[in-house]
DNA sequence: GTCTATATAATGATAGAC
DNA sequence: GTCTATCATTATATAGAC
């Protein structure tokens, strides 16, 4: 959305993630196996995959799942942690950008990555650990995006910082959360680029131009909380 | 964030649902057995909740779970038809309001509806036709609500309506999706009174004043995109 | 309507060969 | 590292008594 997808740079062939690009024979059996399993976590949720399930999708028996990782948990705590570090990792290449941003850019190259946004929405649904340490992050990184924005003059205050940033951050998740629900909305299969594309301007018009007409709903809101 | 929450009329005992104030020993043992399971299948999700778990939480054997409902398929179907039955028949008695408004009068009587908003998180995310529906009926409801507002002056439109009213919809669904993050970064328990008091002002002066401070974004945005 | 007892299937995990 | 075979447990669901 804020610049268009650049394929990674080359000679990185190890530290690159999820391994879209590349043929399936050409990687471990483990890194099959994790590939597998956040696909699958991410898609139908922890709970209702199954050791073999996984096994199956990674063509291995299910007593090399339970070798490489130690349990079924086991599995589900290294795709935690891996789906984490990429978007970290990826977010520090693209300097300057915000988690959202990134997660954003993700968004372009569906195949590559929308196994680890659903991932994602399950970490912030089931309420991990890491699904805690997610929305933390993001609520950070967007806090700085505003504090910067507000001191470049380009983003409004409102009169409470941390929970301007809480919904900032939690709006800019919506897509990721409810994708398949805007997708049938919209009648596109899930949240492909053109919805995506339909939803750039309505967005900002809302942000720019609010919903409210005028500040009668605030004033009384304040009135009816006491605030000044 | 309509219209202020207002605590919902007395005497409609037995049109009551979710049986939160009456004494378990008075319900029948089908009714038990479904709040039994709204609430956890809310709380822990569908595949992670098992019969057994339900029918000790209502107090009953595992065989008349399965009796009274077919199986846990049919236990779960019934609980997607109940919840959302229950949102339309309150949404009614509280002639005027969106189904959005009437879910944020949920959230003022915890103890009673928690369970129910838990159980349409699940839903939301995990994709059924109930989800659908539901999604669905809030988008609808809330489009009717941006038509009445722009029709007296309170509300803008934007350039896609459907669009925005979809928009709108996920923005008042949040707390539902993400109560335990919103809280636990405020500092409270879940998304309690307080919590919700506090996420309106900001709110409000967000869709009021907007997040942006002029219209740079969404002019670029719309040049990006070729719109005029 | 409700129970106890049990059938049947699926699941996570292990043992041990290669 | 990877497999086959299997164990132990747990799950849903059924049978039949009361």
């Amino acid at each position: 959305m804020h610049s268009a997808s650049k394929p990674s740079a080359a000679g990185e062939a190890d530290a690159r993630p999820l391994h879209g690009p590349r043929p399936a024979s050409d990687l471990t059996a483990r890194a099959r196996i994790r590939d597998a399993a956040l696909l699958l976590f991410g898609k139908q949720g922890v709970a209702t995959t199954t050791v073999r399930a996984v096994a199956e999708a990674a063509g291995v028996s299910p007593a090399l799942v339970i070798h490489h990782f130690g349990s079924k948990d086991g599995l589900r705590r290294e795709c935690d942690r891996f789906v984490i570090e990429d978007l970290l990792r990826k977010n520090e290449e693209l300097a300057g950008s915000d988690l959202i941003g990134t997660m954003r850019q993700w968004l372009a190259e569906p195949e590559r990555f929308r196994p680890a946004l659903d991932y994602f929405t399950r970490l912030l649904i089931d309420d991990s650990t890491a699904g805690a340490d997610l929305f933390d992050q993001v609520v950070k990184s967007t806090s700085e995006m505003i504090v910067e924005g507000t001191a470049a003059g380009t983003m409004n205050r409102t009169s409470d910082a941390l929970m301007q940033a809480v919904l900032v951050a939690a709006y800019a998740l919506v897509p990721l959360l409810l994708e398949r629900h805007i997708g049938r909305v919209l009648g596109t299969a899930g949240l492909d680029a053109q919805a995506l594309e339909r939803m750039t301007v309505p967005t900002l018009e809302l942000l720019t131009n609010g919903l409210y007409a005028d500040d009668t709903y605030l004033k009384a809101a304040k009135s009816a909380l006491g605030v000044e």
